[in-house]
DNA sequence: CCCCGGAAACGTACGCTGTAAGGTTTTTGC
DNA sequence: GCAAAAACCTTACAGCGTACGTTTCCGGGG
């Protein structure tokens, strides 16, 4: 078959879905060839019978998350109900964050890969039909998929999710800070105000992600 | 000198210029601890002198090319003519993306850190300040600062910047491609058609670049 | 029945990485 | 001029990706 690339013959997906749980549980970099031949029982130098080197394991990661993405928006629009491109687009935004806050690993390494996985093709094919259908020029199209960056692949950079480690920042450090980032903090401690009781939520996620969202489309 | 963090005493910087000059000519990979002290005239285990370990240096990397954002940007606004807060965050972010261009390692280096560095908040504190100048509110100011995504670091997400290689793309595979992304396939005709004659550029880059932002403002 | 040929897994080995521990040289302050 | 401290070097180790040679398994023709 030599038209398209048949992912693994025989033991193949193992592999893949063995590498998702390592990555999920302990973090991407423990997704290594011995680590991952362990996981199935097999020596490491075996795996190059199924896939040529690393990086394909990689590329064979992102594109397991990616087509997860894919048939999770396919279940999702089952029912199916035309509710216009707009909300289409966002719900479909929403599917897809929601898988790859479930694999948090993947933004970074699909950031890392060359290569764009051919899953994510499916992906973009499918925004720029609802656009079309929505009354867009190709052109248009073209640079409102250039326009959503990465809210295809559900995520956005973090800004400063974490908030760096944050232990106990010292008052003197904090108001080291107050003079250096006047602005920040002041936004910070506005923010912090109305968010009070939610913790966690002052400044991540969702919320912003829809925002950002609505006020593309 | 416990309160803040001096980069490096003595010959500290130099390890940084020099780790910076071997990414630009090598790539990011070859950013190695032996590398890196040999290029600076020195065996490998004297770097932990001046840095606590590899983590260390690819942090230093990404403040060393914030920091060129930062002055870079201080260079440009040097003539103070106040332009209105639109056209200001814009010729910021052109600013940053020809810095992000002279160093094509650093997004995704960037993406990889878990911490971000200390002078990107000098950038967002900037912005903030722009915005909050410019009328916003701390609460829409903070929104703003999301929307804008990695745009304040100069760059956004390839989509399909390089084409993947794109060797000869062999008429069959390409009618199987035609088939089963036939709007994908469309657009492109359609964008090629219209960018006939500038070659590399009919996806990539500066168009788009500004046409996201100038949809964001 | 045996046998054997090819695929799949194994084992070994090499060069590379980051870095822990400890010895040696150079610089610096009194 | 001489100790103390900083900078440097040497050695070593575990782990990485992977090239290469050997072994094991299994199905079909003599």
């Amino acid at each position: 078959m030599p038209t398209s690339a048949k992912r693994e013959p025989l033991t193949g997906d193992r592999l893949l879905t063995a590498a998702v749980s390592i990555a999920d549980t302990e973090g991407v970099a423990a997704v290594t060839m011995r680590r991952v031949s362990a996981a199935v029982g097999v020596e490491a130098m075996s795996l190059y019978h199924h896939l040529p080197g690393k990086e394909a394991l990689l590329d064979g990661l992102v594109d397991t998350v990616v087509m997860e993405v894919v048939s999770q928006i396919s279940i999702v629009e089952e029912s199916g109900a035309d509710l216009g491109w707009q909300a289409t687009l966002r719900r479909r935004f929403l599917t897809a964050r929601t898988v790859m806050l479930c694999h948090p690993w993947a933004p970074v390494l699909i950031a890392t890969r060359t290569s764009i996985p051919p899953s994510a093709f499916a992906i973009y094919e499918g925004l720029l039909a609802t656009l079309i259908e929505g009354g867009f020029s190709y052109h248009l199209g073209h640079r409102a998929l250039h326009s959503f960056g990465s809210m295809p692949l559900g995520f956005v950079r973090g800004l400063f999710s974490p908030t760096a480690g944050d232990d106990d920042p010292s008052e003197e450090d904090f108001a080291a800070m107050a003079e250096a980032l006047p602005h920040l903090t002041s936004m910070m401690a506005s923010e912090i105000q109305i968010h009070q009781g939610d913790t966690l939520g002052w400044c991540d996620s969702r919320d912003e992600f829809e925002f950002t969202l609505d006020l593309l489309l």
